[in-house]
This record gives structure tokens, sequence and C-alpha cells, in this order.
DNA sequence: CCCCACAATCTCGATGTCAAGAATCTTGAC
DNA sequence: GTCAAGATTCTTGACATCGAGATTGTGGGG
């Protein structure tokens, strides 16, 4: 039952016995299996024509509901990247046809990201495709235990949200 | 107690009514948490003048042992990172003095990558600021949260470890 | 009415990563 | 021995991201 991260701590503990690197059981293990969520993610999404990182746009526009729409500097917050990068995103999803730019009617300097039609077809076959693979991932897990670990991711982001 | 990721679902749950997607309360918060903590490490390590993909080289190397070095191709399986990659981050270490490239003896394909004592010094130094500040954020766990914590964690990435 | 601090978005340059392929060397079958 | 297949490392080109700054517009105090 030992994985990568064990023997990983186990060296770290033979090299570095005056030091406390249990912290490494649980974020070592988070670190690396995001690494491998986002590739399980590119993959459950080529079927799609979607990177990861155009599905959180069209995802974070889809779940805010009708009229599919916000604006770059709210898909920011709702992404976690920086403006640069929102642009260059929106740019890519603009070309693809998936989203199309609309200037915000009270503010001048403002702009609106809108889903069209093609984008939200195609947001929400990756969604399907996304959680059918997800849910494979997490059948190893009772019930009580995801709903355990969701607790304690939650406890663990509480410092970083906002 | 409501974060970032109970008002995502709630929002999908409102607009995909039909799709179930609960399996984002673990997945989603292990993919926004890692985002977090490598930004965390940054600060961590700015003090030491490292970036954290420079310091999951150094580590590797230093955590191997005595005397502190490994082929280009060992670096590249412990840190989950491509050949081109490698390259990249030796030539920026060796740049630094903080490792050296020395030929393998025994295969002239070959290089092995050695710690050099600045290195081994800046990597020391860097783990102990590293732990520090993830004994911190774990401090909100009780010592049995953390223990299941980090084994439901390694019960999901069990499919990824090879 | 004007001005200035602030806000929203985009531009630009630097950098890190990946993917594919080139160059070099090793190994085993014959 | 020789050669083909594979292993190892590096190179190259494309691209996504970040961070800082430029651009344009807003809105409240004097």
């Amino acid at each position: 039952m030992e994985d990568d991260v064990d023997r990983l701590i186990a060296a770290w503990e033979h090299e570095r016995p005056d030091v406390d690197v249990s912290p490494m059981h649980v974020l070592s293990r988070v670190t690396r299996l995001a690494l491998h969520l986002d590739r399980a993610r590119k993959e459950a999404f080529a079927d799609h024509d979607l990177e990861p990182s155009e599905f959180d746009v069209l995802s974070a526009l889809r779940r805010s509901g009708d009229p599919y729409q916000l604006s770059p500097g709210q898909l920011v917050h709702e992404t976690l990247v920086t403006s640069g990068t929102m642009t260059n995103r929106v740019d890519r999803l603009v070309r693809k046809g998936l989203v199309e730019r609309l200037p915000d009617p009270d503010d001048r300097r403002g702009v609106q990201v809108r889903l069209t039609p093609t984008g939200r077809a195609a947001v929400d076959g990756a969604l399907d495709a996304l959680l059918a693979h997800e849910k494979q991932l997490l059948a190893g897990l009772g019930e009580r235990e995801a709903g355990d670990l969701a607790a304690s991711l939650r406890t663990l982001s509480r410092p970083f949200d906002r």
C-alpha cells in the first residue's frame, strides 16, 4: 500500500531526520494529484476539442445562467488567472466561435463575454464527459469517506478563499 | 461555512439539475487548493531565490542522498515533467551555480546532475521555510483528520501511480 | 465644470512548458 | 563482428501564462 509520496517522505526522513516532513503526506499528495487530474481532464475534453483552460472559462459563463455572459473581470475572479491570460483565452474562444465579445451598455470601458449557442453545446457536452470520468476516479471512495475528504479540503482551503 | 466551491456547485445544480456534480466537491477543491499551494510555495521560497520548479529538482537530488546526483532521466521521472523541461531547468540551475553537469562514467550518452555545496545549502534552507509554512496551513486539522485526509488522497492517487 | 484618483481592459516582453524529432550511444540477435 | 532497435539527452518551435504598464473611461470633490 506504499505510494510515490510514501517513498519520497521516507527518503527525506533518512536524509533530514532533524525535520518533520509529515505535512507532505497531505500537501505533496494534493499537488501531485492535481497534476494528474489536470492531465486526465485534458483527455476527457479531447473529444470535444477543448483545453481545460478553455473549459474553465466556458463553464464559468455556463453556470452563471441565462444570458450566459460575464465581464472579463468577473471571469478573472472566477478562474484565478490574471487579466492578460483572460484576454488571451477569450481571444481564442472567440476565434473558435464559442463566445462573443459585446460592448457593455452601461460602461464604455467595459466588455461582456457571452456564450454562443455553439459554445453552450460544447460546454454542456464537455461537462458530461468530465463528470463521467470523475465519477470513475471517485469510485474507490465510499460516500462517507468522500464527504469527509471534501470537508477536510474545505478547511484547508479556507485561508485562501479571499 | 460556505466556500467558493460550494457556491460553484450550487450554481451548477441550478443550471444543470440533470447531472450529478457532486464529484466536484472533492476534485474541484483539490485543483483549486493545489493552485493556491503553488503560489504559497512561491512566496515561501522567495527569500531563498528559488522557484518551486527549481526546488523540485534540487529536492529530488537532495533526498536521493550522498553523492546527491541523478541522471536527467531520473529527474524527469521524479518530477513529472518532460525531458525538454528538465534540460531547461538544469540549465538554469547550472547558471545559478546550484548544480553541475558531469559526464556519466559508464554511459557516454549519459549525464549526471550533481548538487553543488551551494545548492545543497539552498535546498536545505528552502525546505525548512517550506515546512514551517506548511505546518501553519495544516494547523487547522487535527492529527487524526490529517491522517484520514492523507489516506483518502492516497486512494485517489493510486490509479495514477503507474 | 474640471481634474484626478481609480477602474476595466488590453498590450507587450519574458519565461516556462510541452511535443516532436535530432543526435549520440548501447545492447543483443544473428 | 555488425547492424538494427532501443535508450538517453538535447534542440527546436509553438504556445500559454504572468507581470507590468499603457489606454481608455468613470465619478466625486473642489
